[in-house]
DNA sequence: TTTAGTGCAAACGATTTGCAAAATA
DNA sequence: TATTTTGCAAATCGTTTGCACTAAA
């Protein structure tokens, strides 16, 4: 019954999503994609940041501050929120912290961890030089 | 210059927090201050949501689904979202598992990291016991 | 030619804000 | 009295949706 269709528009907003290091709002990938298809909707681009999440090609990242952000590495890895500049920026944890920190949350929960997503708050490095 | 007032509705915003163990949306906080201050607007309640937030009285969760929830508990803990049921449950890491997740992400990282707050996925144990 | 995807614009839910009145200090 | 906080309503922001049309299979 489900039938997944090529898109042009769709194909780019993956491609944007993986070549960017940064980690876009669903308006700063529609203003990136329209300078490829100037007529794209921004309803479009998020549909299709709904879709690729949904089937596992996105990951959503959700912040205290503003909208959505959208990631397209989709491998577990974690993130950091300068409270100065509110760049968000990808941080590294090996799988074996990340699997530790699962497996000792697991030890005082009933229920079943199936993942985790840490988000690490600080100052970036850029502005700690800047202070 | 700045001064800050007592208020019964953020007093009673305040207390509702301590003494849920649910982590209520604002909209909840709402219907529930209201019982007490049936005059009270939803924009008061945001506004002391935020206040308290800002002085460190509360914490906003983000999460993929929804609005945000708030938390009259300040120390650092962690969260666990349901995806069945979509209920959101305090889950504890002791201190020092904290501790430890905050020196090996910093490990890898160039800035400064002053905290961070895990969010994990998974199933509850009363959805476990349904299925 | 059938089904999925698009652009557009309107609708929506969550949150913020301007303002005159009320509460606090 | 001076300043903060409130209630209300309108405004804003991020996101979703209905619909007629276009693109892909």
């Amino acid at each position: 019954m489900a039938g997944l269709k090529y898109s042009r528009q769709r194909e780019s907003i993956k491609h944007f999503l993986m070549i960017t290091k940064e980690h876009p709002t669903a308006d700063e990938v529609y203003m990136h994609v329209r300078q490829e298809y100037p007529n794209i909707s921004l309803g479009t681009v998020y549909r299709n940041l709904n879709l690729l999440t949904d089937i596992g090609e996105a990951i959503k990242i959700s912040t205290p501050d503003g909208g959505d952000r959208f990631d397209g590495r989709t491998a577990p890895h974690n993130h950091f929120l300068c409270k100065k500049c509110g760049r968000l920026l990808d941080l590294e944890l090996d799988m074996k912290s990340i699997e530790e920190v699962n497996r000792l949350a697991a030890e005082n929960f009933d229920g079943m961890i199936e993942s985790s997503s840490t988000l690490f708050y600080g100052e970036c490095s850029d502005c700690i030089k800047k202070s």
